[in-house]
DNA sequence: CTCGTATATGATCATACGTTCATATATTAA
DNA sequence: TTAATATATGAACGTATGATCATATACGAG
């Protein structure tokens, strides 16, 4: 199979070798907002710290300071991982009182941490 | 239920409030080692460039320069994305003259960007 | 062995990210 | 209303990260 060259958007020369592939690629990506979405979740995922939290969360809500105590990481450090997942639409809270208790969004979440689990176990 | 302080390592006070809670968390916690490599996997779908080349190869394996061209973005840099891909076990690549085909290493990862999907679509 | 193609690597740089510290808000109790 | 608890927010700072550019390696053709 030759090697085809292809005009990009303006400067852009791109060399392209398997162009049905590609073609085939292109139509089944996602639009930008939703890919961005998408990486946005697994960046979500993707910091030890949140992490932990997330994994502790599949047992059932937990609160701020449990949190933090699990994580070994400072209240207000905490705090700005929390606001990050609820902004990703990761996480979700329910006030009692003065406390805050954080769980997971959706089950799609467990869902994630599960398969992980498994590919990381091999 | 009250207020329980509990001494950490050395001059760190923790505030707990639900002790049974966080002592189950603590014991379902993953290993600081599996917890760093699990996050590592879910960063490396946490790049809108990464996870596009990602989504293209749940459809089959693709060579370097098709990926760059359906990502837009230079070889060198899909280059050295496609490292830390291969590094974290994320994608495996197969030599085919002087072609290199790329694939996803597992169907875990696969099946990481179903469910991904399946909530960013609610 | 030399040349052209395909891909990898290293250094550099600007930006993004996570923590810390100080301060602010919200809720309850007195 | 004042004080205490629980959590949030903003600025600042060091580090990690992704892109670029230049250079290096690997393979095939001749």
């Amino acid at each position: 199979m030759p090697t085809v060259h292809v005009s990009g958007d303006d400067l852009c020369q791109t060399r392209v070798i398997h162009a049905e592939r590609l073609a085939m690629a292109r139509k089944s990506a996602l639009a930008p907002g939703e890919l961005v979405g998408l990486s946005t979740l697994y960046k979500a995922l993707g910091d030890p710290t949140r992490l932990q939290l997330l994994l502790a969360l599949r047992d059932g809500e937990m609160c701020v300071c449990d949190l933090a105590a699990l994580a070994g990481v400072s209240e207000s450090a905490l705090s700005h991982q929390l606001r990050k997942l609820r902004d990703w639409g990761v996480v979700r809270n329910r006030r009692e009182g003065q406390i805050l208790f954080y769980s997971l969004d959706d089950e799609c979440i467990a869902r994630l941490l599960e398969v992980g689990l498994d590919h990381v176990r091999e």
